[in-house]
DNA sequence: GTATATGTTAAAAAATTGTAAATTACTAAA
DNA sequence: TTTAGTAATTTACAATTTTTTAACATATAC
Protein backbone atom coordinates (compact mmCIF):
# COMPACT_ATOMS: atom_id res chain seq x y z
CA UNK A 1 0.00 0.00 0.00
CA UNK A 2 2.06 2.46 1.17
CA UNK A 3 5.65 0.88 0.67
CA UNK A 4 7.25 3.86 -0.17
CA UNK A 5 7.35 4.96 3.39
CA UNK A 6 9.63 3.41 5.20
CA UNK A 7 10.16 3.56 8.83
CA UNK A 8 13.04 1.80 10.97
CA UNK A 9 12.24 0.86 14.69
CA UNK A 10 15.41 0.34 16.76
CA UNK A 11 14.67 -1.54 20.09
CA UNK A 12 16.46 -4.30 22.09
CA UNK A 13 12.82 -5.36 23.53
CA UNK A 14 11.54 -8.23 20.90
CA UNK A 15 7.77 -7.39 22.25
CA UNK A 16 8.67 -3.47 21.68
CA UNK A 17 9.69 -4.06 18.05
CA UNK A 18 6.99 -6.60 17.48
CA UNK A 19 4.56 -4.69 18.92
CA UNK A 20 5.33 -1.20 17.12
CA UNK A 21 6.00 -2.73 13.66
CA UNK A 22 2.51 -4.53 13.59
CA UNK A 23 0.79 -1.13 14.40
CA UNK A 24 2.58 0.60 11.97
CA UNK A 25 2.32 -2.24 9.11
CA UNK A 26 -1.66 -1.92 10.11
CA UNK A 27 -0.85 1.05 8.97
CA UNK A 28 0.43 0.40 5.27
CA UNK A 29 4.15 1.52 5.68
CA UNK A 30 7.39 -0.34 4.78
CA UNK A 31 8.71 -1.13 8.48
CA UNK A 32 12.52 -2.48 9.42
CA UNK A 33 13.90 -3.23 12.59
CA UNK A 34 16.90 -3.28 14.18
CA UNK A 35 17.36 -4.45 17.44
CA UNK A 36 21.01 -2.39 18.81
CA UNK A 37 22.44 0.79 17.42
CA UNK A 38 25.19 -0.65 15.14
CA UNK A 39 22.70 -2.41 12.95
CA UNK A 40 20.24 0.86 12.98
CA UNK A 41 22.97 2.61 11.60
CA UNK A 42 24.19 0.25 9.10
CA UNK A 43 20.54 -0.81 7.93
CA UNK A 44 19.52 3.42 8.11
CA UNK A 45 22.39 3.91 5.43
CA UNK A 46 21.19 1.15 3.30
CA UNK A 47 17.55 1.54 3.13
CA UNK A 48 17.03 5.53 3.82
CA UNK A 49 14.03 5.29 5.47
CA UNK A 50 11.68 8.28 5.98
CA UNK A 51 11.76 7.73 9.55
CA UNK A 52 13.65 6.56 12.76
CA UNK A 53 11.86 5.14 15.79
CA UNK A 54 14.75 4.81 17.88
CA UNK A 55 14.70 3.48 21.97
CA UNK A 56 16.84 6.15 24.09
CA UNK A 57 17.41 2.71 26.74
CA UNK A 58 19.24 0.15 25.06
CA UNK A 59 22.55 -1.85 25.80
CA UNK A 60 25.95 -1.00 24.21
CA UNK A 61 24.92 1.88 22.15
CA UNK A 62 21.78 3.52 23.58
CA UNK A 63 19.45 5.77 21.59
CA UNK A 64 21.15 9.44 22.16
CA UNK A 65 24.36 8.03 20.92
CA UNK A 66 22.87 6.28 18.32
CA UNK A 67 20.96 9.12 17.24
CA UNK A 68 24.22 11.72 17.02
CA UNK A 69 26.21 8.91 14.53
CA UNK A 70 23.19 9.15 12.70
CA UNK A 71 22.98 13.11 12.59
CA UNK A 72 26.62 12.93 11.05
CA UNK A 73 26.15 10.93 8.18
CA UNK A 74 25.21 13.49 5.22
CA UNK A 75 22.38 10.85 3.67
CA UNK A 76 20.14 11.30 6.62
CA UNK A 77 20.75 14.64 7.08
CA UNK A 78 16.61 14.40 6.30
CA UNK A 79 15.35 11.93 8.11
CA UNK A 80 13.34 12.07 10.66
CA UNK A 81 13.94 10.76 14.48
CA UNK A 82 12.01 10.25 17.06
CA UNK A 83 12.89 8.66 20.32
CA UNK A 84 10.88 6.08 22.76
CA UNK A 85 11.26 7.09 26.16
CA UNK A 86 10.43 5.14 28.92
CA UNK A 87 7.75 7.83 30.94
CA UNK A 88 8.53 11.43 30.51
CA UNK A 89 11.95 11.58 32.00
CA UNK A 90 12.93 15.02 31.64
CA UNK A 91 16.92 13.91 30.97
CA UNK A 92 16.58 12.10 28.05
CA UNK A 93 13.75 14.45 26.30
CA UNK A 94 16.38 16.87 26.69
CA UNK A 95 19.44 15.30 25.84
CA UNK A 96 17.53 13.62 23.18
CA UNK A 97 16.49 17.13 21.30
CA UNK A 98 20.51 18.12 21.52
CA UNK A 99 21.04 14.66 19.79
CA UNK A 100 19.21 15.82 16.99
CA UNK A 101 15.83 13.84 17.16
CA UNK A 102 12.62 15.10 15.96
CA UNK A 103 10.11 14.34 18.62
CA UNK A 104 9.88 11.83 21.40
CA UNK A 105 7.16 8.99 22.17
CA UNK A 106 6.66 7.88 25.92
CA UNK A 107 6.17 4.65 26.96
CA UNK A 108 3.44 3.05 27.48
CA UNK A 109 2.65 3.19 24.26
CA UNK A 110 -0.83 3.41 22.32
CA UNK A 111 -1.34 2.51 18.95
CA UNK A 112 -3.23 5.45 18.34
CA UNK A 113 -1.01 8.14 19.41
CA UNK A 114 2.00 6.39 18.11
CA UNK A 115 0.34 6.33 14.41
CA UNK A 116 -0.98 9.88 14.90
CA UNK A 117 2.07 10.81 15.96
CA UNK A 118 4.19 9.00 12.87
CA UNK A 119 1.42 10.69 11.08
CA UNK A 120 1.74 14.18 11.88
CA UNK A 121 5.78 13.85 11.87
CA UNK A 122 5.84 12.51 8.36
CA UNK A 123 3.04 15.08 7.62
CA UNK A 124 5.58 17.95 8.97
CA UNK A 125 8.44 16.86 6.63
CA UNK A 126 6.27 16.92 3.53
CA UNK A 127 6.58 12.81 3.28
CA UNK A 128 3.05 11.83 2.43
CA UNK A 129 1.70 8.07 0.84
CA UNK A 130 1.25 7.97 -2.50
CA UNK A 131 -1.81 6.80 -1.95
CA UNK A 132 -3.11 10.05 -1.00
CA UNK A 133 -5.68 11.70 -3.40
CA UNK A 134 -3.97 15.05 -3.19
CA UNK A 135 -0.47 16.05 -3.53
CA UNK A 136 0.66 18.99 -1.74
CA UNK A 137 4.38 20.79 -2.81
CA UNK A 138 4.26 24.18 -1.81
CA UNK A 139 2.88 25.92 -4.44
CA UNK A 140 1.60 23.13 -6.01
CA UNK A 141 -1.65 20.90 -5.39
CA UNK A 142 -2.34 18.10 -7.13
CA UNK A 143 -5.85 16.06 -6.32
CA UNK A 144 -5.75 12.98 -8.68
CA UNK A 145 -8.98 12.03 -8.26
CA UNK A 146 -10.50 15.45 -9.29
CA UNK A 147 -7.96 15.91 -11.88
CA UNK A 148 -6.98 19.09 -10.66
CA UNK A 149 -4.04 20.98 -10.61
CA UNK A 150 -3.42 24.12 -8.63
CA UNK A 151 -0.69 26.58 -9.07
CA UNK A 152 -0.17 29.27 -7.08
CA UNK A 153 -3.94 29.16 -5.69
CA UNK A 154 -4.20 29.75 -9.51
CA UNK A 155 -6.18 26.73 -11.59
CA UNK A 156 -3.80 25.46 -14.46
CA UNK A 157 -5.43 22.50 -17.00
CA UNK A 158 -3.29 19.54 -17.79
CA UNK A 159 -4.07 17.11 -20.96
CA UNK A 160 -4.38 13.32 -19.80
CA UNK A 161 -0.66 12.52 -20.70
CA UNK A 162 0.38 15.58 -19.42
CA UNK A 163 -1.12 15.47 -16.11
CA UNK A 164 0.20 11.82 -15.65
CA UNK A 165 3.50 12.57 -16.51
CA UNK A 166 3.52 15.22 -13.54
CA UNK A 167 2.11 12.99 -11.61
CA UNK A 168 4.83 10.29 -11.85
CA UNK A 169 7.36 13.00 -11.62
CA UNK A 170 6.05 14.54 -8.74
CA UNK A 171 5.64 11.40 -6.87
CA UNK A 172 9.14 11.19 -5.91
CA UNK A 173 10.45 14.62 -6.09
CA UNK A 174 14.15 14.48 -6.59
CA UNK A 175 14.33 10.99 -8.49
CA UNK A 176 15.56 11.19 -11.73
CA UNK A 177 13.00 8.90 -14.01
CA UNK A 178 14.41 7.63 -17.38
CA UNK A 179 12.76 8.17 -20.39
CA UNK A 180 12.22 4.27 -20.48
CA UNK A 181 10.52 4.63 -17.07
CA UNK A 182 8.54 7.27 -17.99
CA UNK A 183 7.75 5.52 -21.58
CA UNK A 184 6.44 2.30 -19.23
CA UNK A 185 4.61 4.31 -16.71
CA UNK A 186 3.41 6.98 -18.76
CA UNK A 187 2.48 5.21 -22.01
CA UNK A 188 2.56 1.55 -21.38
CA UNK A 189 4.98 -1.37 -22.53
CA UNK A 190 3.56 -1.66 -25.59
CA UNK A 191 2.98 1.67 -27.01
CA UNK A 192 5.69 2.91 -29.39
CA UNK A 193 6.56 6.82 -29.75
CA UNK A 194 8.63 8.77 -31.67
CA UNK A 195 12.13 10.34 -29.28
CA UNK A 196 10.68 13.61 -29.07
CA UNK A 197 7.54 13.00 -27.61
CA UNK A 198 8.46 13.09 -24.45
CA UNK A 199 10.26 16.10 -24.47
CA UNK A 200 7.69 17.86 -25.82
CA UNK A 201 4.99 16.98 -23.00
CA UNK A 202 8.00 17.82 -20.68
CA UNK A 203 7.86 21.66 -22.38
CA UNK A 204 4.33 21.81 -22.05
CA UNK A 205 4.22 21.07 -18.01
CA UNK A 206 7.59 23.66 -18.42
CA UNK A 207 5.05 26.26 -19.60
CA UNK A 208 2.07 25.78 -17.84
CA UNK A 209 4.40 25.39 -14.38
CA UNK A 210 7.44 27.35 -14.03
CA UNK A 211 10.61 26.16 -15.81
CA UNK A 212 12.68 25.65 -12.74
CA UNK A 213 10.56 22.75 -11.28
CA UNK A 214 11.16 20.26 -13.73
CA UNK A 215 15.12 19.60 -14.38
CA UNK A 216 17.01 17.77 -17.43
CA UNK A 217 19.82 15.01 -16.40
CA UNK A 218 21.09 14.97 -19.67
CA UNK A 219 21.73 11.50 -21.03
CA UNK A 220 19.64 10.32 -17.77
CA UNK A 221 16.37 11.17 -17.64
CA UNK A 222 14.14 14.08 -16.02
CA UNK A 223 13.79 14.96 -12.51
CA UNK A 224 10.97 17.10 -10.33
CA UNK A 225 12.57 19.34 -7.74
CA UNK A 226 10.69 21.78 -5.92
CA UNK B 1 25.37 -3.55 -15.91
CA UNK B 2 23.22 -6.02 -16.54
CA UNK B 3 25.89 -8.53 -17.33
CA UNK B 4 24.87 -10.93 -14.37
CA UNK B 5 21.28 -11.27 -15.30
CA UNK B 6 21.50 -14.14 -17.60
CA UNK B 7 18.69 -14.81 -20.32
CA UNK B 8 18.57 -17.87 -22.27
CA UNK B 9 16.51 -17.75 -25.96
CA UNK B 10 14.92 -20.78 -27.77
CA UNK B 11 14.40 -20.74 -30.73
CA UNK B 12 14.41 -23.29 -33.90
CA UNK B 13 14.82 -20.17 -36.55
CA UNK B 14 18.32 -18.60 -36.30
CA UNK B 15 17.37 -15.86 -37.81
CA UNK B 16 15.49 -15.03 -34.50
CA UNK B 17 17.88 -16.45 -32.56
CA UNK B 18 20.33 -14.08 -33.70
CA UNK B 19 17.39 -10.89 -33.92
CA UNK B 20 16.57 -11.76 -29.92
CA UNK B 21 19.79 -12.10 -28.67
CA UNK B 22 21.44 -8.84 -30.79
CA UNK B 23 18.98 -6.86 -29.02
CA UNK B 24 19.16 -8.16 -25.56
CA UNK B 25 22.84 -7.99 -25.48
CA UNK B 26 22.16 -4.13 -26.39
CA UNK B 27 20.44 -3.61 -23.32
CA UNK B 28 23.80 -5.43 -21.26
CA UNK B 29 21.97 -8.88 -21.11
CA UNK B 30 24.18 -11.34 -20.89
CA UNK B 31 22.63 -13.86 -23.45
CA UNK B 32 22.76 -17.68 -24.00
CA UNK B 33 20.91 -19.29 -27.20
CA UNK B 34 19.34 -23.20 -27.83
CA UNK B 35 17.62 -23.84 -31.17
CA UNK B 36 15.78 -26.47 -29.54
CA UNK B 37 14.17 -28.15 -26.20
CA UNK B 38 16.32 -30.71 -25.28
CA UNK B 39 19.49 -28.45 -25.51
CA UNK B 40 17.75 -25.73 -23.75
CA UNK B 41 16.80 -27.94 -20.43
CA UNK B 42 20.07 -28.98 -20.62
CA UNK B 43 21.53 -25.44 -20.77
CA UNK B 44 19.01 -23.64 -18.55
CA UNK B 45 20.49 -26.69 -15.69
CA UNK B 46 23.93 -25.57 -16.04
CA UNK B 47 23.56 -22.26 -16.23
CA UNK B 48 20.42 -21.02 -14.47
CA UNK B 49 19.62 -18.20 -16.64
CA UNK B 50 17.02 -15.60 -14.77
CA UNK B 51 14.60 -15.31 -17.97
CA UNK B 52 14.06 -18.10 -20.60
CA UNK B 53 12.15 -17.05 -24.24
CA UNK B 54 10.58 -20.34 -25.61
CA UNK B 55 9.27 -20.50 -29.12
CA UNK B 56 5.77 -22.30 -29.03
CA UNK B 57 6.14 -23.89 -32.40
CA UNK B 58 9.49 -26.20 -32.81
CA UNK B 59 10.23 -29.26 -34.51
CA UNK B 60 11.13 -32.43 -31.72
CA UNK B 61 10.09 -30.82 -28.53
CA UNK B 62 7.83 -28.13 -28.22
CA UNK B 63 7.68 -24.91 -26.18
CA UNK B 64 5.09 -25.82 -24.13
CA UNK B 65 6.59 -29.31 -23.38
CA UNK B 66 9.91 -27.88 -22.94
CA UNK B 67 8.04 -25.31 -20.48
CA UNK B 68 6.46 -28.05 -18.24
CA UNK B 69 9.49 -29.94 -18.03
CA UNK B 70 11.55 -26.51 -17.21
CA UNK B 71 8.83 -26.61 -14.64
CA UNK B 72 10.00 -29.57 -12.83
CA UNK B 73 13.40 -28.92 -12.42
CA UNK B 74 13.44 -27.67 -8.60
CA UNK B 75 16.37 -25.43 -9.62
CA UNK B 76 14.29 -23.83 -12.43
CA UNK B 77 11.28 -22.87 -10.61
CA UNK B 78 11.93 -19.61 -10.18
CA UNK B 79 12.71 -18.56 -13.55
CA UNK B 80 10.90 -16.93 -15.34
CA UNK B 81 9.53 -18.26 -18.23
CA UNK B 82 7.98 -16.51 -21.30
CA UNK B 83 6.52 -17.60 -24.61
CA UNK B 84 7.33 -16.09 -27.83
CA UNK B 85 3.80 -16.72 -30.22
CA UNK B 86 3.12 -16.65 -33.63
CA UNK B 87 0.33 -13.91 -33.60
CA UNK B 88 -2.22 -14.35 -30.93
CA UNK B 89 -3.03 -17.52 -31.21
CA UNK B 90 -5.31 -17.91 -28.19
CA UNK B 91 -4.46 -21.84 -28.18
CA UNK B 92 -1.00 -21.39 -27.03
CA UNK B 93 -1.17 -18.81 -25.04
CA UNK B 94 -3.61 -20.92 -22.56
CA UNK B 95 -1.57 -23.70 -23.05
CA UNK B 96 0.96 -21.82 -22.29
CA UNK B 97 -0.01 -20.45 -19.11
CA UNK B 98 -1.01 -23.60 -17.92
CA UNK B 99 2.52 -25.24 -18.50
CA UNK B 100 3.85 -22.83 -16.02
CA UNK B 101 4.53 -19.83 -18.44
CA UNK B 102 4.59 -16.65 -17.41
CA UNK B 103 3.88 -14.15 -20.00
CA UNK B 104 4.08 -14.19 -23.48
CA UNK B 105 5.40 -12.38 -26.38
CA UNK B 106 3.57 -12.37 -29.65
CA UNK B 107 5.14 -12.16 -33.14
CA UNK B 108 6.35 -10.29 -35.20
CA UNK B 109 9.26 -8.85 -32.16
CA UNK B 110 9.18 -5.40 -31.92
CA UNK B 111 12.45 -4.85 -30.16
CA UNK B 112 11.00 -1.97 -28.03
CA UNK B 113 8.80 -3.91 -26.93
CA UNK B 114 10.65 -6.61 -26.97
CA UNK B 115 13.08 -5.08 -24.77
CA UNK B 116 10.18 -3.08 -22.52
CA UNK B 117 8.56 -6.84 -21.99
CA UNK B 118 11.80 -8.70 -20.54
CA UNK B 119 12.93 -5.83 -17.94
CA UNK B 120 9.21 -5.19 -16.91
CA UNK B 121 9.15 -9.11 -16.26
CA UNK B 122 12.33 -9.27 -14.56
CA UNK B 123 11.27 -6.58 -12.57
CA UNK B 124 8.15 -8.19 -10.91
CA UNK B 125 10.79 -10.95 -10.04
CA UNK B 126 12.49 -8.35 -8.05
CA UNK B 127 15.44 -9.15 -10.36
CA UNK B 128 17.53 -6.14 -10.37
CA UNK B 129 21.67 -5.44 -10.63
CA UNK B 130 20.91 -2.35 -8.53
CA UNK B 131 22.64 -2.16 -5.28
CA UNK B 132 22.82 0.47 -3.12
CA UNK B 133 21.05 3.51 -4.21
CA UNK B 134 22.93 5.75 -2.04
CA UNK B 135 26.79 5.19 -1.71
CA UNK B 136 28.70 7.36 0.65
CA UNK B 137 32.57 8.22 1.37
CA UNK B 138 32.80 10.82 4.00
CA UNK B 139 32.40 13.83 2.57
CA UNK B 140 30.82 12.13 -1.10
CA UNK B 141 27.53 11.30 -1.58
CA UNK B 142 26.84 9.41 -4.07
CA UNK B 143 22.83 9.03 -4.88
CA UNK B 144 22.16 7.07 -7.79
CA UNK B 145 18.26 7.24 -7.65
CA UNK B 146 18.84 10.89 -7.79
CA UNK B 147 21.59 11.03 -9.81
CA UNK B 148 23.17 13.49 -7.62
CA UNK B 149 26.63 13.46 -6.61
CA UNK B 150 27.71 15.77 -3.15
CA UNK B 151 31.00 16.97 -2.14
CA UNK B 152 31.05 18.62 1.03
CA UNK B 153 27.70 19.05 0.83
CA UNK B 154 27.63 20.94 -2.06
CA UNK B 155 26.38 19.49 -5.36
CA UNK B 156 28.31 18.54 -7.80
CA UNK B 157 27.44 17.56 -11.51
CA UNK B 158 28.57 14.67 -13.46
CA UNK B 159 27.67 13.77 -16.99
CA UNK B 160 26.48 10.71 -17.76
CA UNK B 161 30.29 9.20 -18.26
CA UNK B 162 31.43 10.56 -15.58
CA UNK B 163 28.69 9.50 -12.75
CA UNK B 164 29.55 5.99 -14.89
CA UNK B 165 33.31 6.05 -14.00
CA UNK B 166 33.08 7.57 -10.58
CA UNK B 167 30.53 5.12 -9.40
CA UNK B 168 32.85 2.37 -10.72
CA UNK B 169 35.75 3.65 -9.08
CA UNK B 170 34.07 4.06 -5.90
CA UNK B 171 32.42 0.55 -5.78
CA UNK B 172 35.55 -0.72 -4.71
CA UNK B 173 37.51 1.88 -2.52
CA UNK B 174 41.32 1.10 -3.08
CA UNK B 175 40.91 -1.55 -5.91
CA UNK B 176 43.02 -0.95 -8.95
CA UNK B 177 40.50 -1.02 -11.73
CA UNK B 178 42.54 -1.66 -15.01
CA UNK B 179 42.26 0.65 -18.25
CA UNK B 180 41.08 -2.70 -20.07
CA UNK B 181 38.38 -2.78 -16.79
CA UNK B 182 37.17 0.48 -16.82
CA UNK B 183 36.40 0.55 -20.70
CA UNK B 184 34.86 -3.02 -20.15
CA UNK B 185 32.53 -1.52 -17.54
CA UNK B 186 32.19 2.16 -18.61
CA UNK B 187 32.07 1.39 -22.14
CA UNK B 188 30.70 -1.66 -23.11
CA UNK B 189 32.44 -4.11 -24.74
CA UNK B 190 32.03 -3.60 -28.14
CA UNK B 191 32.72 0.15 -28.19
CA UNK B 192 36.28 1.24 -29.34
CA UNK B 193 37.36 4.79 -27.75
CA UNK B 194 40.85 6.77 -28.73
CA UNK B 195 43.56 5.51 -25.64
CA UNK B 196 43.18 9.31 -24.32
CA UNK B 197 39.74 8.92 -23.45
CA UNK B 198 39.74 7.72 -20.05
CA UNK B 199 42.44 9.94 -18.84
CA UNK B 200 40.24 13.21 -19.92
CA UNK B 201 37.73 11.43 -18.25
CA UNK B 202 39.94 10.98 -14.82
CA UNK B 203 41.09 14.72 -15.13
CA UNK B 204 37.64 15.70 -14.61
CA UNK B 205 36.39 14.36 -11.75
CA UNK B 206 39.97 15.26 -10.37
CA UNK B 207 38.83 18.65 -11.15
CA UNK B 208 34.87 18.36 -10.18
CA UNK B 209 36.49 16.62 -6.75
CA UNK B 210 39.61 16.94 -5.46
CA UNK B 211 43.31 15.90 -6.87
CA UNK B 212 44.09 13.50 -4.65
CA UNK B 213 40.80 11.20 -4.11
CA UNK B 214 41.90 9.55 -7.71
CA UNK B 215 45.28 7.62 -7.82
CA UNK B 216 47.21 6.64 -10.67
CA UNK B 217 49.58 3.34 -10.62
CA UNK B 218 51.48 3.91 -13.23
CA UNK B 219 51.15 0.65 -15.94
CA UNK B 220 48.94 -1.44 -13.80
CA UNK B 221 44.92 1.71 -14.34
CA UNK B 222 43.54 3.83 -11.32
CA UNK B 223 42.31 3.48 -7.99
CA UNK B 224 39.73 5.64 -5.35
CA UNK B 225 40.92 6.09 -2.31
CA UNK B 226 39.35 8.25 0.26
C1' DG C 1 68.69 9.48 -22.22
C1' DT C 2 65.19 6.93 -24.43
C1' DA C 3 60.89 4.78 -24.57
C1' DT C 4 56.53 4.29 -22.76
C1' DA C 5 52.67 5.72 -20.14
C1' DT C 6 50.00 9.36 -18.55
C1' DG C 7 48.48 14.47 -18.16
C1' DT C 8 46.53 18.49 -20.34
C1' DT C 9 44.16 21.34 -23.42
C1' DA C 10 41.33 22.89 -27.04
C1' DA C 11 38.68 21.85 -30.75
C1' DA C 12 35.99 18.54 -33.47
C1' DA C 13 32.49 15.21 -33.44
C1' DA C 14 28.63 12.96 -31.62
C1' DA C 15 24.81 12.62 -28.81
C1' DT C 16 21.01 14.53 -26.59
C1' DT C 17 17.53 17.70 -25.84
C1' DG C 18 14.63 22.01 -26.95
C1' DT C 19 11.26 24.15 -29.87
C1' DA C 20 7.82 25.54 -33.29
C1' DA C 21 4.92 24.11 -36.60
C1' DA C 22 2.56 20.57 -39.04
C1' DT C 23 0.16 16.41 -38.94
C1' DT C 24 -2.60 12.92 -37.08
C1' DA C 25 -5.71 10.98 -33.58
C1' DC C 26 -9.34 11.49 -30.63
C1' DT C 27 -13.70 13.11 -28.56
C1' DA C 28 -17.85 15.27 -27.93
C1' DA C 29 -21.41 17.95 -29.91
C1' DA C 30 -24.51 18.99 -33.75
C1' DT D 1 -22.10 10.74 -39.56
C1' DT D 2 -20.10 14.91 -39.82
C1' DT D 3 -17.81 18.52 -37.73
C1' DA D 4 -15.07 21.19 -34.77
C1' DG D 5 -12.10 21.52 -31.27
C1' DT D 6 -8.61 19.69 -28.43
C1' DA D 7 -4.90 16.48 -27.50
C1' DA D 8 -1.11 13.80 -28.89
C1' DT D 9 2.46 12.89 -31.89
C1' DT D 10 5.77 13.62 -35.50
C1' DT D 11 8.87 16.29 -38.07
C1' DA D 12 12.59 19.13 -38.98
C1' DC D 13 15.81 21.80 -37.34
C1' DA D 14 18.26 24.60 -33.69
C1' DA D 15 20.68 24.74 -29.46
C1' DT D 16 23.15 22.65 -26.07
C1' DT D 17 26.03 19.47 -23.76
C1' DT D 18 28.80 15.55 -23.65
C1' DT D 19 32.26 12.71 -25.45
C1' DT D 20 36.09 11.86 -28.19
C1' DT D 21 40.08 12.99 -30.74
C1' DA D 22 44.43 14.83 -31.52
C1' DA D 23 48.51 17.27 -30.59
C1' DC D 24 51.68 18.19 -27.45
C1' DA D 25 53.59 18.30 -22.53
C1' DT D 26 55.23 15.86 -18.69
C1' DA D 27 56.55 12.18 -15.91
C1' DT D 28 58.54 7.64 -14.88
C1' DA D 29 61.00 3.32 -15.40
C1' DC D 30 64.66 1.07 -17.38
Amino acid sequence: MNDNIKILVVDDEEDILEFLSYNLRAEGYNVIVADNGILAIELAKQQQPSLIILDVQMPDMDGITTCEKIREIPSLKETVVTFLTARSEDYSQIAGFEAGADDYITKPIRPKVLVSRVKALLKRRGITKDTDAIIELGDIVIDKEKHLTTYKGQEVIFAKKEFKLLKLLISKPGKVFTREEILEKVWGTDIIVGDRTIDVHIRKLREKLADHYIKTVKGVGYKFEY
